[in-house]
DNA sequence: ATGATGTATGTGAGCGATTACTAACATACA
DNA sequence: TGTATGTTAGTAATCGCTCACATACATCAT
């Protein structure tokens, strides 16, 4: 019964990561323990330690590995040459599936960040934040220059207003998935919300012939 | 020195619940404990539990105490006879002055309700969301019937975006109060979003004489 | 190839600290 | 005198984490 099955760092770490996420999307964040951990990779609790120095150091490699495959989700959508509105549904479409097959894991991981004491943990949430508001604003900012949006939107409100919608939709759903389907209701707040970026028809056709200044 | 001083049971347990309110803001949620509420409350962890069954009702007491206090605070928004776009606008104003004056309770707590796995927190929690979508769609259906707001907006996406501003600008906030003020990002996101409820200019003469259905 | 060796990965046991909570007892007050 | 409010002193459980020790595996001299 000596055969372990010896694993290469690497490989042990991505699989705490994972199980760290498991852990906190089945039972809450307080669900994150060593213990759990150990149990879940199937290791002891000292081998979760030949591979991470600390719980603090799960959650960050957590917050990156949230940042990385959630940028990699939506890239999709950023990357397309479309229009600067068809791009934002794009992306909310997108990231509301990210959040439903990782059972809501990037929202709560952001939040529960905000309230930890950890400096570290605090900054690497506030940055996946402010990184994430920085490309929606980049692209209204782009769709301003295209004439695709209205020159009066304000790129950083409508920003944030994006990121709430999605936070709004989540939430609720996380109280009751079955009763507030996650899509369904972003695309419901998308209908409406587009509106306030779209040209008032006054203006539009004083727009409509004008490039972006890119 | 055993003339310790004797409080009835309503004030204790309205010290207890201070205090986890407290607790909360000022280290998260990890910091509501029975030693921290005992500590601030001046009294021992047995004491506690003379007003208090287990830990699990001094949450469920602090998510009701939000709820009246928060629906307290936003009243004035409610029974304005005002516009409706005002009474949103105003709604806003006092919600976001509350977090503030909290802060951020409001938001932490129901966010973590999201995560509990105790079913009675969850269902306060949701309860609460709930309820505060309601208020806000009712107003937007009030101002659809009475010609203020556009019949084409969805008053349940609508009171969604609205709940969504609050979150977005909270969790700015939470994570950097000084660079990113609540009211200011709130404002800013709201003068947007009006627009979408607002009417078209297409449909705003057909709309202008008519009067509220109720 | 073979065997020795160093290192990375694993285990078992247990550390001190903290958690929510309780029992036995004391005392203020109606 | 009874009851509500308090204290002291614990409980078992769990937490993050560490230490001494075992073993798989790559490397390297022979």
């Amino acid at each position: 019964m000596k055969t372990r099955t010896r694993l290469d760092h690497q490989t042990r770490q991505h699989q705490i990561v994972e199980a760290a996420r498991e852990l906190i999307a089945t039972g809450g964040v307080d669900s994150l323990t060593i213990r759990g951990l150990a149990s879940r990779v199937g290791v002891t609790e000292a081998a979760i330690y030949r591979h991470v120095a600390s719980k603090e150091e799960v959650i960050l490699l957590l917050l990156q590995d949230v940042q990385e495959s959630l940028f990699q989700a939506i890239s999709r959508a950023t990357r397309s040459d479309r229009h600067a509105l068809e791009r934002l549904e794009h992306m909310l479409q997108l990231h509301v599936s990210y959040v439903e097959l990782r059972q809501g894991i990037s929202f709560v991981v952001i939040a529960q960040a905000a309230q930890f004491e950890e400096p570290r943990v605090r900054s690497a949430g506030r940055q996946l934040v402010e990184k994430y508001l920085s490309l929606v604003s980049e692209i209204i900012t782009q769709g301003i220059e295209r004439g695709e949006i209205d020159k009066t939107v304000s790129p950083d409100a409508a920003a944030m207003i994006f990121f709430g919608m999605i936070q709004s939709a989540v939430t609720r759903w996380l109280f009751d998935p079955s009763t507030h389907p996650l899509s369904e209701n972003a695309v419901a707040m998308w209908v409406l919300f587009r509106t306030s970026l779209e040209f008032s028809d006054e203006d539009a056709d004083r727009y409509l012939k004008e490039e972006g200044t890119d």
